[in-house]
DNA sequence: TTAGACATATTCATCTGATGAATATGATTT
DNA sequence: AAATCATATTCATCAGATGAATATGTCTAA
């Protein structure tokens, strides 16, 4: 346990009593009256919902409080979102925060991919063109998530990946609010399997390539116009 | 305000009423009793504080709670904190995040930069500079905060700059859990003057490549070792 | 014996109301 | 006009009550 403070007298119970994942915490009641930790109830709840809402805790009744594995996801989800709905034009500058990230962090999570993930990544892409082929369009919004995340799967840095979940979350918040082509995603998946290719025969640089050139079909932030759900659901039929 | 939904009740109710930084919310017994608004006072104060937390508003007595300016920082701080308290090797992690961060918006920064800020720069390396010849030692830690947020302060990324701040705040949290040796510093502001000069003749690459070697004189993490502190100490006494 | 229904106790969820502390504001004094 | 002071507003914190959800153990029936 560092030396870090935290200004929640929570959390630094929390790091002090060197609690891990999985471990489940005194009741709120048993916090309020604990003798080192001089707050009430009321200041443990207000406490414990901020710990809630940065994710490093699960809360349920009769289960308990539980400590969660940390990840960097909650906190960028929460705040990103916040800005999102006060101003959807943040979306851009998130989005190339997102992809200047991924293309830094490239070559060392595509070192570390498996043949399973390889495999898997190819299921994606199958499911996507299924899904495009389909006579009932659906966007294939989950394996454009699962394809990405999967890429970067065995990075060992909790804040990279924190980043690119919490992006996709966004992505698929705002979806509904841009003018969206059923085009862009056909092409977004030719992307796809070149740059699955390119990571198969190795050519780490190729696929990198192939990702920043995909990267360049993502102009959503302009396109975002008054009544772009209409337009969306216009242009999405429920059968073509 | 665009159509992002939020987990907080509160929140929502900022984004709806469209309220402005420097806005003033209704009390807390307002809100408590607000119609729209369904919640009771102390569920106010659960998500008051959750906003809090995230650096969204400012909750005085008496002044009330003002909305602030919205900035990524304050989340980022928040979740980097409770990780480095459970884990000191986190910071490892967000370092690599930064530094790859800084290099990829290096150059879109630098143009950016008037010539005012030049002068800044140069203004934080004669004070480092000061502070280092001094013969009571102080490590310039204000001025290497400063010199490196202030390359970035004009970027239109707030994320960015978010991240940077907190890891600035990181950074010093650190500073008494690791070896430092005291050379390594006159190091740095040898580098800083090199990447000032550079940027002043308008060469970002050769800045950049600057600001790439100087980072690599950054490996704290592999220093954290237990009794760091009193090690430094001994390091940094009072007079020289 | 086992599976499913059920009762119970624990724990969280939410609200109300009370008291104290901090401070912005306006009133008062010099 | 400036400085001081009193007051009312607002947040800070706590205690306690009631309700809802659910894990757990118990009982019943196949």
């Amino acid at each position: 346990m560092a030396d870090i403070q935290l200004d929640s007298h929570l959390l630094n119970f929390i790091v002090e009593q060197e609690y891990q994942p999985g471990d489940r915490l005194p009741t709120i009641a048993e916090l309020g009256d604990h003798e080192h930790l001089n707050i009430s109830v009321s200041k443990v709840r207000e406490q414990l919902e901020v710990a809630r809402a940065l994710g490093l805790v699960d809360v349920k009744s009769q289960a308990g409080t539980r400590l969660k594995e940390y990840s960097f996801a909650p906190a960028v989800h929460l705040s990103l979102f916040y800005a999102l709905a006060t101003d959807l034009r943040y979306f851009e500058q998130f989005s190339a925060l997102r992809t200047h990230v991924e293309v830094a962090f490239w070559h060392e999570a595509c070192r570390l991919l498996t043949d399973a993930d390889k495999d898997e990544l190819r299921g994606y892409i199958e499911a996507a063109w299924g899904k495009l082929n389909a006579p009932r369009i659906r966007i294939p919004n989950d394996e454009h998530r699962a394809f990405h995340l999967t890429i970067f799967r065995h990075l060992d840095n909790v804040f990279v990946k924190g980043l690119l979940e919490a992006y996709w979350d966004a992505y698929a918040a705002v979806e509904l609010n841009v003018y969206a082509e059923l085009t862009y995603h056909r092409e977004v998946w030719e992307y796809h399997q070149r740059i699955l290719d390119a990571i198969c025969t190795g050519d780490f640089d190729a696929a990198q390539e192939a990702y920043i050139q995909h990267t360049r079909l993502l102009h959503y932030p302009t396109r975002i116009q008054a009544g772009a759900e209409a337009h969306l659901a216009e242009k999405l039929p429920d059968t073509v």
